[in-house]
DNA sequence: ATAATAATAGTCAATATTAGTCAAAGATAA
DNA sequence: TTATCTTTGACTAATATTGACTATTATTAT
């Protein structure tokens, strides 16, 4: 009953096919055209459901033989990848990209499902309840390092 | 016999779903006109009778393809005495008294080490970082009691 | 070589498609 | 009568879709 909108449908089929291999490379006017879509919305789908935070990095190419590539990384191979992590974030976060930031650490087996939750709720907005969004995202974007930091220390 | 405005009606021919399926997933405008009223009445029936209280989870998105998606949850035994807690907390606490609160939670075995930990972090003066101390202890209320209230259930 | 053209992908803003909020008005119950 | 609950709709917010325009790279023509 889900992914009703076609950039879900879009998402879900690029990752099925990450699910069995490294990476992914497309051309942007070959998926347009398999989901009828115009070619930009492939950009839409890339940058709000393969970002960085997600654990996936893109790489392109325009030109004859151009390309989209999509690789899923795997965050946690890297020494200091809560300094990076605390780095993209900044001093300010959506509520979208920390639910991509809380679901990589998830998968990257540095939280378990639990942690997660309470992570979520904790920087929920509905939680946060403050009207100016500045505010609200750098809260979430102090409460997240805060925990981040926190976790350094614990492992 | 009781009453049987429109919102009892639509709260029941939701909940009918709900006997047989694990959640219902509706689009807010075809709920509305099916029962003839405007869309915001739907969350209104949401609001008064699907909360975490009940045992109803809800989540929403808007855009195209959006959807409204009630989950039935599984209550803890002792969620009454979340419910205490978050009566003692009101709208404000401070961190000192925000511990106790974590303490007891964890002596309870409500929470492990661990995540008593993380919610000691998130709700921390120096990681909330706001000048005003009204804030700080709405915000660390606000926090604690979304925490607590998705302890009410397990997922 | 260089210039022109073709073949890609990127950006951005307008529009469309949903759901959320809030307060006023109306209805019902105490 | 008064307090509470319900109904309504105007306004807001979030997300998705589209297309015109731009930028980059490759290929072809001169």
């Amino acid at each position: 009953m889900q992914s009703q909108n076609i950039s879900d449908i879009i998402e879900k089929y690029l990752k099925s096919i990450l699910a069995d291999a490294e990476h992914v490379e497309i051309r942007r006017s070959e998926i347009a055209d398999l989901f009828n879509v115009v070619p930009s919305q492939i950009n839409y789908v890339i940058k709000t459901r393969f970002t960085i935070q997600n654990g996936y990095l893109v790489e392109s190419k325009r030109g004859g033989g151009g390309y989209i590539r999509i690789e899923k990384v795997n965050l946690m191979d890297d020494a200091d990848v809560l300094d990076t992590l605390i780095q993209v974030i900044g001093d300010s976060i959506t509520q979208r990209d920390a639910y991509a930031v809380v679901q990589s650490l998830y998968e990257d087996n540095v939280l378990n499902r639990r942690e997660a939750q309470l992570i979520l709720v904790a920087t929920d907005r509905n939680t946060l309840g403050v009207d100016d969004h500045d505010l609200e995202n750098s809260l979430r974007a102090r409460i997240i390092i805060g925990i981040l930091n926190h976790l350094r220390y614990e492992s």
